[in-house]
DNA sequence: ATGTCCTCTCTTAGAGGA
């Protein structure tokens, strides 16, 4: 079973990337992040058109997630991260997939830190952290996956002294990785690559791509009886390389029965 | 400081976000 993750940048101007992307690489369950389209703006037809039933969670103009699935044995488990009544961002949704509980999020940026925008970062990663730990006890197959906006450690980032206050690296939310992290998840990506300088995401600017200036920002965490399943995982890079792409490419792992 | 690209609107330029 392949399961991917594509933080796309806006679903709609990025569908031609998207639909392309999705006919070469078939990937089984698709986590998508900054959709950057209200619910009624979600291209269900042109996505169903191309083999994949979806559940997703928009917002006008930011956020937005989704999970696309092959199969259409996929049904929502929860939509919104518990913890805050006031949170209006569309960051997160769960579903299931023939047995697997896929939770696809998309962490806030946080910059500038400190500030208001890093308080909330750090808020939500509590959340999450609360979220995560619950989940853990259902003793489910389970994937945390998306874009954390964190590179979690220095091998992660293409000149990380540039990098140490930026609300994506700061110490405290490498530290707040780490512990949700110790909960009892694995790293899908570390766990096969481990020394490895593996990119997820280049900035648009300065020609980023072009001098492989990345960051390692969306990952997978498996849980424990996942882990043991777990086959290969990859950057489709190319992909970022593509007319009209997104600033980050798609990632995916191979999980084995 | 800058660079780029997305989306939306008090829209065809500028603002906000990343």
């Amino acid at each position: 079973m392949k399961v991917a993750t594509y933080n796309v940048n806006g679903i709609n101007g990025r569908l031609p990337v998207l639909l392309r992307w999705l006919q070469q690489a078939q990937p089984d369950v698709v986590c998508l992040q900054e959709l950057k389209a209200s619910d009624d703006k979600f291209p269900r037809q042109a996505l169903l058109d191309a083999g994949y039933h979806a559940v997703w969670h928009g917002q006008k103009s930011w956020n937005g997630v989704a999970i696309l699935s092959k199969s259409e044995h996929i049904k929502e488990y929860s939509r919104g991260l518990p913890g805050d009544e006031e949170d209006t961002h569309s960051r997160y949704i769960e579903a299931t997939v023939n047995g697997l509980l896929i939770c696809c999020l998309y962490l806030p940026n946080g910059n500038p830190a400190p500030g208001p925008k890093f308080d909330y970062k750090m808020e939500w990663f509590k959340r999450l952290q609360k979220r995560a730990k619950y989940l853990l006890k259902l003793e489910l197959p389970i994937i945390l996956v998306g874009d954390f906006n964190v590179m979690p450690t220095e091998l992660d980032v293409y000149k990380p002294e540039r990098w140490v206050d930026d609300a994506l690296f700061r110490p405290e939310v490498r530290k707040a990785f780490k512990n949700l992290v110790a909960q009892g998840w694995t790293d899908a990506i570390r766990e096969l690559h481990p020394n490895e300088i593996i990119y997820t995401f280049w900035d648009y600017f300065r020609n980023a791509y072009g001098r492989n200036a990345g960051l390692r920002l969306d990952h997978f965490l498996l849980s424990p009886d996942l882990a043991k399943r777990l086959k290969k995982a990859k950057v489709d890079k190319e992909v970022r390389g593509w007319e009209k792409s997104s600033d980050h490419a798609p990632v995916w792992i191979e999980l084995g029965k």
